[in-house]
DNA sequence: AGTCAAGGTCTTGTTACTTCA
DNA sequence: CCTGAAGTAACAAGACCTTGA
């Protein structure tokens, strides 16, 4: 059994944009592989299977598991398989040309390219890639100054960030680094008391502006090249390490929560597909029943028997019982369709039904 | 042209820290 | 004040791709 489900409008999202980039985001091209045959392998997207053949990078099954299970396990069995392929229209981004980092020239990101106009440079440079968040804070501008600086000046450094969180914590300034004036009331000065010794690892809380900025990005694009990141690093004064991470786990965070969705669904599916089969199981139980009891017009005295000479349906005078004429048997049951649709999705109750069509039972018609 | 190592990025899973009820 | 849950920044491991030798 295989049932492919297809939810959003993958027509038209993505054409132009999928021809201009390799990788699309995780986000745009999301599916899920639910195995009902009791198949071992989950990884049923069809997009991933074509990775060996140079396909993208980034259309992976989340169900796939690309750390050591789902990768190299190879039992792709496809028998049974429900796909669901689901495009939410939100992810679809607007530009994403830049992806293939060639063009230099132009920005590729226009909320930064916006930026980067509208901010007018500072010929001294000090303070030039301060956003929103860091220059109404004139009680820590110095210290911040510094430490974008240092920052700043070496976007590409080598430096881990163990290494710089702790230079910072050692200047002093860890602590207040990049709090806007509306985290200036957060408690920030717990994280720098505690990690002297420098083992310890520190987690700097972004800034309300920051992590609006971020995810404004990531709305428009859920990956990032490398320029894309330093020159968001630089605009929001992080470490370009900072901004990969932060997009690492946004995707991350993205996915989960459609596959919470995508789970939410299948289990509605799920339940409505149970549903079904336990009432065709039913039916089917009738008519087996049905097919194996004697016809009834033997119960029925010979001379209250005629036939329609057009229908050559079995009609009865007497008061036996017998359906009138052009009764079936088989009572014409209402259909519930699963996912709600109320129709057939497709024209599969065609199948459901026996494949008949009409739904006609050869008890039916009963022939003298 | 085929191969291999290096570098980069990705996903997935985990850890540690922060916030809040 | 204490505590557990939730959110999240940071990291590690493994896989894959690209690039240059």
């Amino acid at each position: 059994m295989e049932l492919a489900l297809s939810l959003g409008d993958s027509s038209q999202s993505l054409p132009s944009f999928l021809s201009k980039t390799p990788k699309p985001s995780p986000a745009l091209d999301f599916c899920i592989g639910l195995a009902l045959g009791g198949g071992s392998s989950a990884r049923s997207c069809s997009a991933s299977e074509t990775r060996k053949s140079g396909g993208p990078v980034n259309d992976r099954c989340c169900g796939g598991g690309g750390g050591g299970g789902g990768g190299g396990s190879g039992s792709s069995d496809s028998s049974s398989l429900l796909q669901l392929d689901l495009l939410p229209s939100s992810h679809v981004p607007r530009s994403c040309n830049s992806s293939t980092g060639n063009g230099s020239s132009h920005f590729p990101l226009p909320w930064l390219a916006e930026r980067l106009v509208s901010e007018p440079e500072s010929s001294s440079g000090r303070g030039k890639n301060l956003d929103v968040n860091r220059f109404p804070v004139p009680t820590i501008v110095a210290e911040d100054q510094d430490d974008a600086a240092a920052q700043s000046s070496s976007p590409n450094s080598a430096v881990s960030s163990f290494q710089m969180e702790f230079g910072m914590a050692l200047a002093g300034g860890g602590s207040k680094r990049s709090e806007p004036e509306g985290d200036a009331d957060r408690d920030c000065s717990r994280g720098s008391d505690d990690d002297e010794n420098g083992l310890t690892r520190k987690k700097l809380r972004l800034s309300k502006e920051q992590s609006a900025f971020l995810e404004e990005s990531f709305k428009e694009q859920s990956t990032l090249n490398p320029k894309q990141k330093i020159a968001l690093a630089k605009q929001l004064n992080l470490r370009p390490r900072q901004v990969e991470v932060w997009f690492q786990n946004r995707r991350a965070r993205t996915k989960l929560k459609q596959t919470e969705i995508d789970c939410e669904y299948l289990k509605r599916c799920c339940e409505t597909l149970t549903e079904e089969n336990r009432r065709l199981q039913k039916e089917l139980q009738e008519l087996r029943a049905l097919k194996s009891a004697p016809p009834f017009y033997m119960q029925l005295p010979a001379t209250t028997l005629t036939m329609c000479p057009s229908c050559e349906r079995v009609a009865t005078a007497t008061t036996t019982g017998a359906s009138p004429p052009g009764t079936n048997v088989s009572r014409p049951r209402p259909r519930s369709y699963p996912f709600g649709g109320g129709g057939p999705v497709g024209q599969q109750q065609g199948k459901a039904q026996g494949g008949q069509g009409q739904g006609q039972h050869p008890s039916d018609h009963v022939v003298k």
